[in-house]
DNA sequence: AAATAATTTTAGTTTTGTCTAAAATAAATT
DNA sequence: AATTTATTTTAGACAAAACTAAAATTATTT
C-alpha cells in the first residue's frame, strides 16, 4: 500500500517516541512534528481505519506490526540515503538529515534495493544509526566513531566512513579490518591521537582523522 | 523560490509544448497532464500571480523567462536523476522515467550540484536528451545511440554509456573517443552489427552491444 | 472527593488542488 | 452573418491536512 508523505512522516515519528516510551501521547508527537495536538487527532483516526494504529480515544497509542514494517522501511530509506549523500556525494554528515527527510517519500522500492546494492549494503548511516535491511531486521547496538570510544571498552570494527583506496592501504598496513577486535590504552590531549591495543599485536598509535573515520561497536564493558 | 509538486509539473509541461508550438492552450495541457481544463485554468492563474507565466484569459499562455528558468532546473533534476539510475544503479533506460518523476521535485540546488559532479557531468540522459547545466544552457542537438544511427549520416560521438575499463579499453583500441567523426555503412541484420567509417581508417565492424552505449550527434545528413 | 489543571477530542474553518456543471468566449460552418 | 461547435472560464463542491476555539476527558492538587 502507498502513504502519503504525511503519513510517512507521523508513522516515522510515532515508531521513534515508542522506542523509549512504548506507549505514545497526542502532545508528545504533536510537539515532535511542530504541528497541533488537534491536527495529530485527526491523523490518529485515520492511521486506525488503515491499521497501522493501536489508538482508543484518550488512551494513548502505539504502532501495530504493520504500522511498525511502514516505520522501518522509511528509516531504511532515510538512512540509506544518508549514507550515499555522505559517501557518494561527499556531504558532510551534519548537512544531509534534511535531504533525507525528503529523499526517504520516494516511493520505488526496486530504488532501494538497488540503492542498497550499490553502497555494497551498509550496515550503519553516517550518524552510526544502524540501517534496516529489506525484511526489518537491523543491528541493536549502535556505532560509535573509534575517537569517541572510552578506554577500557572492547569494540568491533564495524565500519570505515569512507571507501577511498588511501584509507583502505593504511588499514591494510595498520592490520585493521572489519570485524577487528581492539580497546583504546591512552588518549592524547596534544594532538587527539589515541593509542589502541589490537590481540596478538603490540600497542600502537592512530592520528585523530584515522580514529574519527572508524567506526566500533562496543562488545565488551570492562567497568 | 519553492514550489509545490503539482506547480512544477504544470511547469514542465508547459514547457515541453511550448518548444513545439510557441504558444500553449488549455485543452492540451489538460490531456497532457491527464487532469481537466477547468483545473488548468486554476492553475494558470496561480502561476500568472506567481510571474511565472505569460497569460490572457482566452488567449492562451507561455512562459516568462522566470519561468523557463524554473522549467530548466526541473529537467535538469530530472534527467541527472535519470543518469544516475542508469548508469550508477543499472537500471535500464526504459525502467527510469517514473521514479525520476518523483525524484525531479527534491529541492535541495547542492544535492543536484553535487549529484552532476559525481556523475562527471554529463551532457545526454540515457535517452540522449541534453541535461541543462546550472546556468541552465544545454546542447542543442538531440544525440541518438549509434545502433540507431541511419546510413549516409555523418555522426560525432557525443556519449558513451558507460565509463567500465573494459568497454574504454575497446574503444581505444578501435581508436574511438568524443568527438570522432563516423558514417555508417552497413547495418547486419544476422547480428545486427553494423559497419562504419572513420576519416582517415578503413570501414569495419562493430557488435551491437557496442553500438547501443555509443552516442552520436548527427553533424551533417547527405540525403 | 471536589476543584483545578492539563490533555485530548470535536466542531467548524482554511488552503491546495482537484472535480462537475453551467456560462462565456472563440472558432468553424452553413 | 448567423448558427453551431469547440474551447475556456467561472461557480460551487470535495478531500487532505492543517488550523482555532470550545467541549470532553483524564490527571493532579488541595
Amino acid at each position: 500500500m502507498n502513504f502519503s508523505v504525511s503519513e510517512e512522516n507521523y508513522i516515522k515519528s510515532i515508531y521513534h517516541l515508542q522506542r523509549s516510551d512504548g506507549m505514545v501521547s497526542t502532545n508528545e508527537l504533536a510537539s515532535l512534528l511542530q504541528t497541533k495536538p488537534a491536527s495529530v487527532t485527526d491523523m490518529l483516526k485515520k492511521l486506525k481505519t488503515k491499521k497501522l494504529l493501536q489508538y482508543e480515544k484518550y488512551q494513548g497509542f502505539k504502532l501495530s506490526e504493520q504500522g511498525k514494517k511502514v516505520a522501518l522501511t522509511i528509516i531504511r530509506k532515510h538512512r540509506l540515503w544518508e549514507f550515499f549523500l555522505v559517501n557518494k556525494l561527499a556531504f558532510g554528515w551534519d548537512q544531509v538529515h534534511e535531504i533525507a527527510e525528503e529523499l526517504e517519500h520516494i516511493s520505488s522500492p526496486l530504488l532501494i534495493e538497488k540503492l542498497d546494492a550499490f553502497l555494497h549494503f551498509p550496515k550503519f548511516d553516517p550518524h552510526g544509526d544502524p540501517i534496516p535491511d529489506s525484511n526489518g531486521k537491523m543491528e541493536t547496538s549502535k556505532q560509535i566513531s573509534l575517537i569517541d570510544l572510552a578506554t577500557d571498552k572492547m569494540a568491533e570494527v564495524s565500519a570505515v566512513g569512507s571507501q577511498s583506496t588511501e584509507l583502505l592501504e593504511l588499514l591494510r598496513h595498520k592490520k585493521i579490518g572489519i570485524g577487528t577486535l581492539l580497546e583504546v590504552v591512552r588518549k592524547f590531549n596534544f594532538d587527539n591521537s589515541i593509542e589502541i591495543k589490537i590481540k596478538g599485536l603490540s600497542a600502537f598509535s592512530i592520528s585523530e582523522q584515522l580514529a574519527q573515520t572508524l567506526f566500533v561497536k562496543i562488545v565488551y564493558d570492562a567497568k
